[in-house]
DNA sequence: ATAAACTGTGTGGTGCACGACACAGTCAAG
DNA sequence: CTTGACTGTGTCGTGCACCACACAGTTTAT
């Protein structure tokens, strides 16, 4: 059982996410002390608690999470990890026309810039 | 000179859109009558309102379109949106890499599956 | 003149994932 | 036993770009 101070060193989330990680149902601690409402973690909860890390590294917003961690021992982890893929991989698609975009407005601008250095010469 | 309601349809932008645009200095109207504070557009705001329509659509911040909107003539538009540009390639290297980083992930799930399969072999 | 449509202002809410802070009770070390 | 470190709760703030709503005055059409 660690304490909140040595599960935040272990885990590399702060006391305030685990907090809000507690408060959300994404991860409860293993036990809560009835006496002063101390939060005790265990090993269990460290591997979830990585799991959790590596999750938002991905992006995975906290309700993804949620339903990541409602499923019964991660039936659907890998699924859910394709379709997170596959979501960036259309966000990029965006990107990529959003900057395609971008670059034929540039390219306008600079024809229209062409035509005045013509009109110019033609001067 | 458009009422706001016109304008709304020539732009495509919302009066909401419109009256914020204005609150924060990005596209006043081009008159606002002192008796009822009505506000009236004309065909400057409605070239600026198009300039600012793409920039929103290429994913400016109302702080860059406010800088865009500064710059005398907009003599440093094209250095912006090169520069928006290589923000937007950053951002897709950075998806790219969340990308791989689950694509990792997985594959080390999978072989973990493998190894259960191969012990379920030899047993 | 009256009603419908239009416009204004001001204020609050949205989503996301916490961070920051104040205040109070509690534990551990000397 | 005292003092500092630790932990809890509750609440507000953050950034972004509006949207929604209530209420009131105004214009336009009939």
């Amino acid at each position: 059982m660690y304490k909140i101070s040595e599960f935040v060193e272990l885990t590399g989330l702060s006391k305030e996410t685990l907090r809000y990680y507690s408060k959300v149902g994404l991860l409860e601690p293993a036990y809560v002390d009835p006496n002063n409402n101390y939060r005790y973690y265990d090993d269990g909860s460290y591997f979830l608690a990585l799991l959790l890390g590596k999750l938002r590294g991905f992006g995975f917003t906290i309700q993804e999470m949620i339903t990541v961690m409602n499923d019964e021992s991660f039936a659907h982890l890998e699924e859910l990890l394709v379709d997170k893929k596959m979501k960036i991989h259309e966000h990029i698609m965006e990107l990529q026309l959003r900057a395609k975009e971008i670059e034929e407005f540039l390219q306008s601008g600079r024809e229209r810039d062409d035509d005045f250095m013509e009109r110019d010469k033609k001067d």
